[in-house]
RNA sequence: GGAGAGGUGGCAGAGUGGUCGAAUGUACCUGACUCGAAAUCAGGCGUAGGGAAACCUACCGUGGGUUCGAAUCCCACCCUCUCCGCCA
């Protein structure tokens, strides 16, 4: 949520921030709302205060009363004054109540304002390549994707999971199944003992607030899985762990000195991908339900920036590990999620495809986020003020298994595994050899 | 699922219709005393909105209701704890 202060004193640089994500914005509206929502709430509190006054008054002519004064006269003149005001009172309130509500409703689903050091640009193609690590590699012979791979290793099962559930779903068994618990390991060990995360293990069903906290609501349900209850209330799956994770400080006011907090949580990823018809259809590459293991960080205001390269470092250094090449993109303004102030994506080398897809995404959000999680930070005797957060997926666990299949796979349709995992794979050097 | 208890400021904990945004303790901040600390003493110390300011308004789990006036009474819901049942 932007900060309606910005809105009501620098509506141009709102408007011009958002006019670069392609985001057309009428504050016309706006400007009405806060011009009428001013002068009702002046006089709800001027009716207000009259009414306090007159009620004060009353006890304390009761209180003469009760001690054998005869108050009578005045008691009746207070009373009096005080009847006329109830409906007005009410009628304000409950119209102040609507406009606060328009106002909320209306700031919600203005999307964050991008960097100054976001690129230009309306989608994909005006994303910057900042840079490249590792060299894809060249195979003498035909190359296979991860679909035929897996399945030749008996380990990729798409139709069971489609028998079992449906479309983008998929069964994992065997060695598969372990490479990619063994990923998720290797990936969680990696951030809590070198990058000094702490681990979380967090619920996979979470309240609408916690939605709307990140973000993803109310804007975004058509990508959710909801869950009906049988008393009313709705819970929905996660799309991310950065939604329980983040929202571990939602209505918190922290020590500032306490910070940062960085967590890391394994958790599965549940998302409709409404929209997304015919689009990655073959293989592993979108899914209804895929894991991922997600950095998340609670930083003060002025550590962010540096927080961010930090963050995406941490990401990197998971693909450098497992030797897989990779770039580095700056997602361009029109091409960044809707809580976002700046998003980097790295992209790995997928032989199969002859190109680098995304397999991480590290965003700093600022106080996007915390203002809608009401998340503060206080240094000694200062005033509460939000802090900022930020996550990245460190990394995408399925695309991971994709990538490391293609590019660690030999003429003979074996794959090796890399070194650092060949600890959490009973010392397996390679799947597939008998 | 059944029965009971309870949700008040960072924490603890009073408050059952009238200057209660809320006693008291504790934590924290400032000052005094001290070489310094501890102890002691004095003052300060919730969040948010409006206002140039004085100051005003709202908030006692959430949402309704009664009333001139609600932390306090009524209704619904949520959550926590204890016991029983069931359960990985």
């Amino acid at each position: 949520m932007l900060d309606i202060q910005l809105l009501r004193t620098q509506p141009e640089q709102v408007a011009t921030g958002l006019a670069r994500r392609g985001a057309a914005i009428d504050l016309a509206p706006f400007e009405a709302l806060e011009a009428e929502r001013k002068q009702v709430q002046t006089l709800t509190q001027e009716l207000q205060q009259k009414r306090n006054t007159l009620s004060k008054q009353i006890g304390m002519l009761k209180g003469r009363e009760s001690k054998g004064e005869d108050v009578a006269a005045s008691l009746a003149d207070v009373m009096g004054e005080v009847a006329g005001l109830g409906d007005a009172l009410k009628a304000n309130e409950d119209k102040l109540a609507v406009l606060l509500a328009q106002l909320d409703a209306f700031v919600a689903q203005i999307p964050n304002l991008p960097h100054e050091s976001v690129p230009d640009g309306r989608d994909e193609t005006g994303n910057a390549e900042i840079a490249r690590w590792g060299t894809p590699p060249v195979f003498d012979f035909a190359v296979k994707d991860h679909v035929e791979l897996g399945e030749g290793l008996g380990g990729l099962d798409f139709e069971t999971g489609v028998k079992i559930a449906g479309s983008r779903f998929t069964l994992m068994k065997g060695d598969i199944a372990r490479l990619h618990r063994a990923l998720a390991q290797f990936m969680l060990d990696t951030h809590t003992r070198e990058h000094g995360y702490t681990e979380v293990y967090a619920p996979y069903l979470v309240n609408p607030d916690s939605m709307f906290g990140t973000g993803q609501l109310p804007k975004f349900e058509e990508d959710l899985f909801r869950v009906e209850r049988s008393d009313g209330s709705r819970l929905y799956l996660i799309p991310t762990a950065e939604v329980p994770v983040t929202n571990i400080v939602r209505g918190e006011i922290l020590e500032t000195e306490r910070l940062p907090l960085r967590f890391v949580c394994h958790t599965p990823c549940f998302r409709s991908e409404a929209g997304s018809y015919g689009k990655d259809t073959r293989g592993m590459i979108r899914q209804h339900q895929f894991d991922k293991v997600e950095l998340v960080q609670i930083v003060p205001p002025e550590a962010s920036w540096e927080a961010l390269e930090q963050l995406t470092g941490h990401a990197e250094t998971i693909l450098q590990k497992l030797n897989l090449p990779y770039r580095k993109m700056a997602l361009c303004a029109g091409d960044m999620g809707f809580s976002a102030a700046k998003t980097y994506d790295l992209e790995v080398w997928l032989p199969a495809q002859n190109t680098y897809r995304e397999i991480s995404s590290c965003s700093n959000f600022e106080a996007f986020q915390a203002r809608r999680m009401q998340a503060r930070c206080r240094d000694k005797g200062g005033k509460p003020r939000p802090v900022h957060t930020l996550n990245g997926s460190g990394l995408a666990i399925g695309r991971t298994l994709v990538a490391v299949l293609e590019n660690y796979q030999r003429a003979d349709g074996s794959v090796g595994v890399p070194e650092v995992l060949r600890g959490y794979m009973g010392g397996v050097e390679a799947l597939g050899v008998r």
